[in-house]
DNA sequence: GTAAATTCTTAGCCAAGACTAACTTTTTTG
DNA sequence: CAAAAAAGTTAGTCTTGGCTAAGAATTTAC
């Protein structure tokens, strides 16, 4: 009765759907991520290379000081990635070491891509912690079968 | 003197340069810029679109709503980057340009190196947004040689 | 030219993610 | 094993970037 076209009030969504808007508002979605992604991989990583993730590892890889990895990594339990014991190492959950196998497989492709692109390896792992946030399946399909090319 | 091999302690950095560990802070300073540089880069096309930047297109456009506009745009003003007047449209200041078109150039090749590579054009948008603020000057470069190919 | 609609700002809330300083726990070492 | 060192946590600060609710300014419509 009320709602009409009152141009761009109320009608549906709670937003104009914009498909610019909703590349934005995924980039958004993709960030709120990013940190996760970046501490599962760096811990599935140093599990496997030294059997274990302290914290004091934890911070030293990702160029943070002792206390962000403290409230990341309650953060990361509160989301049922790893569980902990204070002032003990910390360990991946199912669902984080799933998480963290994902994260090393879109990394590796990207970085793999990289490379094979052209891009020096230095400089490649640099862009490929950034982009590997960011690219859709269907991106890292294309980029797989050019890095597995013959 | 004093100082020897002991381990991790203080030496030079102020952190140890993890060559990983610089990675995840290039990351974090580029992410600290991919706000300003999806503004500026919008309100330049609202500009040559409409003639003007209104806050309530950016809001449309960002898929946000209009304080963090607001808030957004004080930050730029902040930074330099626009100037404004209570109320009225937003005008970007020469180092606003040069930003926008700098960032107008990386989404352009990154979108085009995209596409190229196979991706629909819906996806490249999508994935060009958040790729495009972790692509440095070497990587596009490659990037453009590639879409750029006969 | 006033009333209604739209636009914009302000105030205030919240979570994330960084930091330092200071304290506690654990580990190492003489 | 006691002292020192290292590792980890807590408390508290700051900025960013999102939001809602409410009010002010501007624009549009009658
Ligand atoms: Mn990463
Ligand atoms: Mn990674
Ligand atoms: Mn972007
Ligand atoms: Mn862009």
């Amino acid at each position: 009765m009320t709602c009409d076209s009152s141009s761009t009030a109320a009608t549906d969504e709670p937003r104009p759907a914009d498909s610019r808007a909703e590349a934005f508002q995924e980039v958004r979605s993709a960030r709120r991520n990013e940190l996760a992604e970046d501490y599962v991989e760096l811990i599935a990583e140093l599990i496997h290379e030294h059997g274990e993730a302290r914290p004091v590892a934890i911070a030293a890889r990702m160029g943070v000081r002792a206390p962000t990895v403290t409230k990341a990594l309650d953060r990361l339990a509160r989301e049922g990635l790893i569980t902990r014991e204070r002032y003990r190492s910390v360990f991946l959950t199912e669902k984080g070491r799933a998480l963290a196998h994902e994260c090393r497989r879109r990394h590796e492709i990207v970085l793999r891509f990289l490379i094979r692109l052209g891009l020096d390896a230095e400089t490649a792992e640099r862009d490929a912690e950034g982009i590997e946030h960011h690219v859709s399946e269907r991106t890292l399909a294309l980029f797989e079968a050019y890095a597995d090319q013959v």
